[in-house]
DNA sequence: ATTAAAAATACAATCGATTGTATTTTTAAT
DNA sequence: ATTAAAAATACAATCGATTGTATTTTTAAT
């Protein structure tokens, strides 16, 4: 044994007289060992309280067993139920995580970038920030062969794939949902238009309108960071349209909570007065009151989903360079802030 | 290069005819090689692209620049927020995160505890689950010489460290503070009992109605798994009490929130018929109706805390087992839930 | 200019596991 | 019993960096 009293192969080696090779390949299943001599091994290990190092594993195969993550905050309840879904799917293939927040600012991500690089991950998975219109931090990645992954935001990078939600379905479901409700003038919380979740949000809204005939109108969308001032400066703008609005599609939930509460404040009812749908159904929709209407996106399931591609790209060189995009269904919670 | 075309410090030392050994020293900037060296294999490591392989540098040191983090959720608020505060203090010292999930449950804590073993993480940092009783998982890992930081939630091991919040105190001041805004029949609702932080704040209650002269009763102490419909039979047994309960401390949101929905959903006012106090400011309490008041334990610096300590005893082999106990201070944020 | 001391650099082993090739052992056919 | 083929095991190099020791070069003192 050395210093740190960890057994290794040559200990067990040295014990059975048989040389470390035909013990790494026992414990490795090899079918060039013998069962005899596997079973001998396989008994000396455990009673060593043998542990493969894999560093040293690692080392010799040249892969780091790593998988790099990047989400725009850890706090959000979406990105960390999706690390969630990411952590079962890596660990049961023998996979770590390194876990990084953009805190939805480009600079911090191209670094986050380099550091992937240095630590030689074999795969990342990322949700891109809002700030991010320059790629070449991940093309970087791509250009070492690093396979990734993009998740819920979508991200047009050759050869690499993205898991996403039909945020096009979802937004149109959602505003066909307030139409079905009564709501006539509907207005749209959306985000920065650089990130394609929302544009697509956006359109649903749009063709929402139209199989209704409700004419669309360009001053009804409002976009900001979607933040929850940002929703309450949105209730004041919609109070001060010359047009009774009865309707708000958010494409988030946070600036529709922001919302629901200002006008609330102001006497409005929700939702006789004005309908309310948010989008990701965080833990506050189902506790604020009236309880948010909402679509419902599974942070985990796209974690699992996303990993799983990540890992067979990882695991299939071959493969590797084939673009592939994954679209998971939603579905509209119904609550009290939209059910008239 | 290798077949990566990723340039080792051969191949720096081959392009300057130069010992690879010295081409370490100079990259580790060594006192044994002089500047004007140091300068060419700097520039040269740069032209080449040469980043440090961590795999065999660590194997050669020993080493993972790993550490283990284990909570009971990674989707609660307090401690995604503290695996953010972990993960900053880590990356600048150079270490790497694994994060883990026991969902309280024992079983999975222990084999947890085996896969970071196996990993041969640098040190452990735990906030252990509701149903953890049996310590065996975690001495295995103080016997291989890891060190352990726990937060949040005490443990008692030799050589460990904890870093608390005072619950004590903070159980105190929330009672007191019921108190004072005229509150005379409070209840607590607190969690499972072989967790010391409901303990201490059950603790604090206590001695908080003894100072003001208000008779304890145990009837008056609900104990659950602190669960939203754990809040909402709490607040049911409240009405079936004969005693007109005017306070509810709660030892979490979540069940405050259970119990503050509810209760208004049966016509009482908060705070005018019952005040409320939560514990942990978590996003949710600032947005319900009437928004909680709460006990603000940030998790960001208490993971950064933590780490800080593990950072320490994992640099330093002398101190690494002495115990050491950090109990980071609390506020109380007082909304409208128990303001009158 | 010579020489001892100090500084800089090279040599070689090592961390622990893996893997292509060589050698030995076993099996099976005559 | 001999021998060729197949199976099992041993040998030796390797992944890339680090580090104690040996050697060479430089510096400074006479």
């Amino acid at each position: 044994m050395n210093k740190n009293n960890k057994a290794t192969i040559h200990d067990i080696a040295r014990a059975l007289n048989i040389d470390s090779s035909t013990v790494s390949r026992a414990l490795n299943d090899s079918p060039r060992v013998t069962q005899k001599t596997k079973d001998k091994i396989i008994a000396k290990a455990n009673e060593l309280g043998y542990q493969r190092n894999h560093l040293a594993s690692n080392l010799r195969k040249s892969k780091t067993y790593t998988l790099g993550v990047v989400v725009p905050r850890i706090s959000r309840h979406f990105f960390s139920s999706a690390i969630a879904g990411i952590e079962e799917t890596a660990y049961q293939e023998g996979y770590n995580v390194v876990i990084c927040q953009s805190l939805e600012a480009l600079e911090r991500e191209q670094k986050i970038a380099e550091t992937l690089l240095a630590n030689r991950v074999d795969g990342v998975l990322i949700s891109i920030s809002m700030e991010t219109s320059s790629y070449e931090h991940l093309q970087a990645l791509r250009q070492r062969n690093i396979p990734i992954v993009f998740f819920d935001r979508f991200c047009d990078i050759p050869d690499t794939c993205n898991v996403l939600i039909d945020d096009f379905q979802a937004g149109f479901n959602a505003t066909e949902h307030l139409i079905l409700n009564g709501s006539k003038n509907i207005v749209h919380f959306s985000g920065t238009q650089n990130l394609d979740i929302y544009r697509n949000r956006y359109n649903g809204y749009k063709v929402a309108l139209e199989k209704h005939n409700i004419p669309f109108r360009e001053d009804f969308v409002l976009s900001s960071k979607l933040m929850k001032e940002d929703g309450v400066e949105n209730a004041k703008k919609i109070l001060a349209l010359p047009y009774k609005i009865d309707g708000i599609f958010s494409a988030n939930d946070v600036a529709a909570i922001g919302a629901l509460q200002y006008l609330k404040e102001q006497g409005k009812r929700i939702p006789e007065d004005i309908a309310i749908v948010g989008f990701s159904n965080e833990p506050i929709s189902s506790i604020i009151e009236p309880p948010l209407s909402t679509i419902n996106q599974s942070g985990f399931e796209i974690g699992k989903t996303a990993t799983s591609l990540l890992l067979s790209k990882v695991n299939n060189k071959t493969s590797k360079s084939i673009s592939e995009t994954i679209i998971l269904k939603t579905n509209l919670i119904e609550r009290k802030s939209s059910v008239r």
